[in-house]
DNA sequence: TATGAATGAGAATTCATTCAT
DNA sequence: TATGAATGAATTCTCATTCAT
């Protein structure tokens, strides 16, 4: 009845993934070793290849933990937005707040990912927002610019944030958040 | 006297630097090792290390030479421009039109610095770019944001756009470039 | 009172020792491991190392019900041959009979012994054969020839089929046993 | 100039086939390691993995040198022979001479082939030893016997003097290969 | 009786680096 | 200057075995 043996196996593999995130993090991807997680984990080499069979397993779970988190963040949030510009504040706003609290994990993915991680599933984020962007186009709301180039310059604030905000000590996130928002509601305001 | 003779040590050492850039793009960071660079350099492993002593010596010539050229490129065309909005489009463009030029080169540097590559020489990009924003908003040229965090959304604009000129085949780079540079134009624009 | 719970000890033993040889003889002794043959006996890695202890014992296991079916199949038939040369043509028959009925088992077991398995117990077949035989020529039944050698040659006839039963599909093996047992006889016939 | 220096990647290469021979003849395939047969050769680990890249092609150029060997020991001394009858003692006595000369190589190579060794290049011995016999009838200088299962026995007999060869010390080669010959002549013989 | 979890001892490789030529 | 050979350290993974339930 001591706490180390309700541990269920669903919580050790979230130790061990916490602990792969953790080192990946810390250390890069190519010095993240199935040892250093185990350390990490404060257990042995052999007992996390026990509950993940290989280290791309590992990596795999990191990946797919993210997306779930991330997409049960986020989805809501930007369904229940009115207008396309509404939308697309919501799309920024709760995507910089889930990196906030994830920036460790988020920066860990990326990493992964870079290094052929698990062949991307299809699905890209930027194709959605550059609908997203043309239908407010379309709709008056937003002014005219490229929708795809637009989408890739959000996007690519997005995902620098992770960086930031963990490289970054000094930043005040909320205000991060904030400016950031500001800054891409007025670079697609419609012209008056 | 032959021409494969005649390559200096120097000639030598870039020859290992591009296949370094490519193996590091073409299998990043984590799977690249001297062999794969020998090979690819189309010399042998012991070659690749008398003219570089360790990996890690040749990973540092592949950022330097990265930031060696970047200078060059960029620092002349924003010092000519004259206003602070056209310093920024200046470096926008240059910087943009740079990657766009070395996108392989530039996404190999990336991987390094995200494994620890060589610790950050200080020289960090986004405290002179938010100088240059803040001066800008000083003589009225720019309206009212944080200087800071518009820097780095802007180095995050830039900086992602080397992942997607590698990955992307399908992207228009002028096109992106023209864009970006009207983005943020119309973001930092002073209110009317 | 369900069947699978009146299963006693001795009956998952037999289970585990058939799987053993399926497994050993399916991939080779090196490549035999606890946990393959807890998955082709439908159980637990630690449920085979509760009823054997160690790898090693299931091996001994596998090794001595050989012994003791084979010693029961052919000791009284032999005895039950009146002159030697019927014993000669009883021992080939009942060998190669219990062979062809036990192949995998048999196959199993010599894999076993090649990679050292339980020390040899001292029972030596071929020495009791070359008594025999050594015997029938005393007795003016069999020509005048090498007791040990013929015994050896007889001896490897008699291991090689277990390999030629599991490995060539094509073979008839009554037709085997006879043509084997005519030409034994044929060579150790006396001299008219 | 020293011996350890003139030493050529080619006699590496055959030290370590050697040392492979000798360990798994002595420990058996399942106990044979890289680094076991890094030690028996007086060398390292990574040497071996050096000169051979993976454990597997240390086996396969156990069982390729072998077979080189064998043809050419092998070949001519059956060919030359005039009378079937005479090619079938060349046949016996080349083979076994041939194990005798080189049974720890041969053991080692069965051993190998046991647990999946190369895929049989399709090489069956069995095949031509068939066909030589199914000739020799025909030329009436054999009995009437199944020409396939008398083969597969001389094998039988062939494969298992390796073994013999190799675990009784106290077998004399010469007295054996001699008796053999004899054993297989009269068990052919055309009947009078 | 049965079994999931844990683990240490090796296994095969990979790799950066050194050395002798 | 260039390179093949050698090697130790580290890495991923396998496996028999133990332990607690």
């Amino acid at each position: 009845m001591q706490k180390s043996l309700t541990r269920t196996q669903q919580a050790r593999r979230e130790d061990i993934v916490s602990a792969a995130i953790a080192v990946i993090h810390r250390d890069g991807c190519a010095a993240a070793s199935v040892d250093k997680i185990a350390k990490e984990a404060k257990t042995s080499k052999s007992t996390v290849l026990y509950h993940f069979k290989t280290k791309e397993a590992i990596y795999d779970e990191v990946v797919l933990t993210l997306f779930r988190k991330g997409a049960a963040y986020m989805t809501d949030r930007i369904a229940a937005a009115g207008t396309y510009r509404d939308k697309l504040r919501a799309y920024l706003r709760s995507n910089l707040q889930f990196i906030a609290e994830h920036a460790a994990h988020v920066s860990a993915v990326h990493r992964i990912m870079e290094n052929g991680g698990p062949g991307s599933d299809g699905s890209d984020p930027v194709t959605p927002l550059a609908a997203l962007l043309s239908a407010g186009q379309q709709a008056g709301e937003f002014g005219s610019f490229d929708p795809t180039v637009t989408a890739l310059v959000i996007r690519a604030a997005i995902d620098g944030a992770s960086y930031r905000f963990t490289t970054r000590t000094d930043l005040d996130f909320n205000r991060y958040i904030d400016e950031t928002v500001q800054l891409f509601d007025k670079a697609t305001a419609a012209s008056t």
